[in-house]
DNA sequence: CTTCCCAGCGCG
DNA sequence: AAAGCGCGCTGGGAAG
């Protein structure tokens, strides 16, 4: 069952589509409902289990979840649009021909806000005094369901080149998937990341000393300051500053091209230690300090937006707080609540073990039937050198040309020719300025007009350029086909989970919440007793991903869990 | 004063 | 050990 959810200028239409997107015979109109009884009608609805079909799951959803109603599945017409608009299995269709004047307006990315607080929980009321929602509805009931119809009639065409390819269930999976990460995202976002303040408080004056005022540093950065000055005889020396700071370094026969630390490392002068905690412990003051914590945390909880679809890769970015970089230093001030867990659980080594289900590399799937595919890889082709084989591997997925991970490629592609292979003509069909496609059918972006023009340069000047430029671009398409098709393998483990703890809870059992999702790791926040459960539920789900993905192939993608009272116990 | 870009570094 | 992919955020600094 399909209902479309639309805004009206009295509050929400609603309307009961067929599964190719035409009114349903029982509702040729749509049903105009208040705001007011929006929450009840749609609560109500959702036993008879449809599918909620909108414009964008963050206009809709976030609103509902306060009001407490919480849904099963959607379709985001948005986020759904914009694969099918891209993706070469529907390459062919006229739906994606017309990309360029699509019917909805593709407002992906919001203009980028400064850092602000979060915005405060929104109440039953929110969604009805937000004066966007007051305003005009961008689009007509009848505009959604017509760009409803024309995505399902392209994903019927999707199968229709090579059906023994499954191209239409694999993309149908990933609109499913898509769809589903945003009302994860939604939902993650209400729920928050649980975090001690006090903590946090604790870690920061570890590090830096008591909170200074407002505009100053911290005790252990003025110290540092101070000691790098008399070093580096500068005495109104300021650090951050990369200029000030480089030129500083030159007057002291510190040769550095950059003050980077890998480069810093280099020299042996007395400076570089204290310039090196400097800048460790200045990040941490700047990043995640006292500001943060008061801009970011909330009543124990840390609520990050996240943005699915943020990634050309398939990947989530993220909004405010810096979500999916929490530094490892505070990772201590990530606590469950009394009488719970923190369930961290990641995907090992999951990008390698893609790129053999991927290339079917029948050799490296025996590799990769270990619980450490390096060290069976090592075993194989390495001299049972483990950190070779790692270096070997992920530069092969990278492209690395330069360096260890360079030299070791030529041996890598003799014991692995079918993986090695594979990365290759993704690199060739980017450098040639054609797109490449993950497994579920998410296709990379097409050159830009700047690209494609570069590569038709007439000097030998501009055409070393050229070749740079589709080096570059070869390297990009190379690493999408393996981070690609990772993220439609964690989107589905993700999809999977949420069905398997809301089924949890359903048959009244104790069940965790997803809180923290980043690439390859989930974070579940879950009752005591409810632990060994959720563990079943995260490793069916992660056996489950790799099924729908690529079928029943011999190859492992095992997950490594860690039940935590705190985030920095994991790993 | 605001706006934009860069260098640097955090995460995967 | 090295600098190959994808992001967001900060402070500095130049430009308007």
């Amino acid at each position: 069952m399909y209902l479309l959810l639309a805004a009206h200028a009295d509050g929400a239409a609603l309307q009961e589509l067929t599964a190719g997107g035409a009114p349903h015979p029982d509702a040729a109109t749509p049903r105009v409902i208040s705001a007011a009884e929006l929450p009840g009608v749609v609560r109500q609805l959702e036993k008879r289990r449809p599918r909620w079909i909108w414009h964008r799951t963050q206009d809709w959803y976030p609103s509902l979840l306060a009001a407490g109603v919480e849904l099963e599945r959607c379709y985001d017409l948005t986020l759904c649009g914009a694969i099918l608009a891209h993706s070469e299995f529907t390459a062919h269709t006229s739906y994606a021909r017309n990309a360029e004047k699509l019917t909805l307006d593709d407002e992906l990315q919001q203009p980028p806000q400064a850092l602000l607080p979060p915005p405060p929980p929104a109440d039953q009321d929110a969604l009805f005094d937000d004066p966007g929602f007051r305003r005009a509805p961008r689009h007509t009931p009848e505009e959604l369901r017509e760009e409803f119809a024309a995505q399902q009639a392209a994903l019927g065409d999707a199968g229709a080149a090579i059906p023994a390819d499954n191209r239409q269930q694999r993309l149908q999976l990933l609109l499913a998937a898509e769809s589903a990460g945003a009302m994860i995202a939604a939902e993650m976002q209400r729920t928050g990341v649980p975090w001690r303040e006090e903590l946090h408080e604790q870690i920061l004056f570890d590090y830096l000393g008591p909170r200074p005022p407002q505009g100053h540093r911290p005790a252990k950065l003025e110290a540092l300051n101070g000691a790098l000055r008399q070093l580096l005889h500068s005495p109104a020396l300021n650090p951050d500053s990369p200029q000030e700071l480089m030129r500083a370094l030159h007057r002291n026969g510190i040769e550095v091209k950059s003050t980077r630390q890998w480069e810093l490392k280099e020299s042996t002068h007395p400076a570089i230690e204290p310039l090196l905690e400097y800048k460790k412990l200045s990040r941490l003051h700047a990043a995640n300090g006292w500001t943060w914590l008061d801009a970011w945390v909330k009543d124990g909880r840390f609520q990050p937006e996240y943005v699915v679809g943020g990634v050309v890769s398939g990947r989530w970015a993220s909004r405010g707080g810096g979500a999916l970089q929490i530094p490892r230093q505070i990772r201590g001030a990530v606590h469950a609540d009394p009488g719970h867990k923190l369930i961290v659980a990641d995907a090992s080594q999951l990008e390698p073990r893609v790129l053999v289900a991927l290339a079917q590399d029948s050799k490296m799937a025996e590799a990769a039937r270990d619980k450490d595919l390096y060290a069976g890889i090592a075993a194989q082709g390495f001299g049972g050198d483990r950190a070779k084989a790692k270096v070997a591997l992920l530069g092969a997925i990278y492209g690395a040309t330069t360096g260890e991970s360079g030299r070791l490629m030529p041996q890598l592609a003799r014991t692995y020719p079918r993986a090695v292979g594979f990365v290759e003509q993704a690199a060739r069909e980017g450098e040639a300025g054609r797109t490449v496609t993950t497994r579920l059918g998410r296709s990379s972006p097409p050159p830009s007009e700047g690209w494609l023009r570069s590569q038709q340069s007439a000097t030998a000047e501009e055409q070393r350029r050229a070749d740079s430029l589709a080096r570059s671009r070869g390297r990009f398409t190379r690493n999408f086909v393996v981070q690609g098709s990772a993220a439609d393998w964690a989107a589905c483990w993700l999809a999977e989970l949420r069905r398997r703890l809301r089924a949890m809870r359903t048959d009244g059992l104790p069940a965790g919440e997803l809180v923290f999702f980043l690439h390859d790791e989930v974070m579940v926040h879950c009752p005591q007793d409810a632990v060994a459960d959720c563990i079943v539920a995260i490793e069916g789900a992660a056996n489950a991903a790799k099924e729908l993905l690529f079928g029943r192939i011999p190859v492992e993608f095992p997950v490594s869990v860690a039940v935590v009272d705190s985030y920095d116990k994991a790993k």
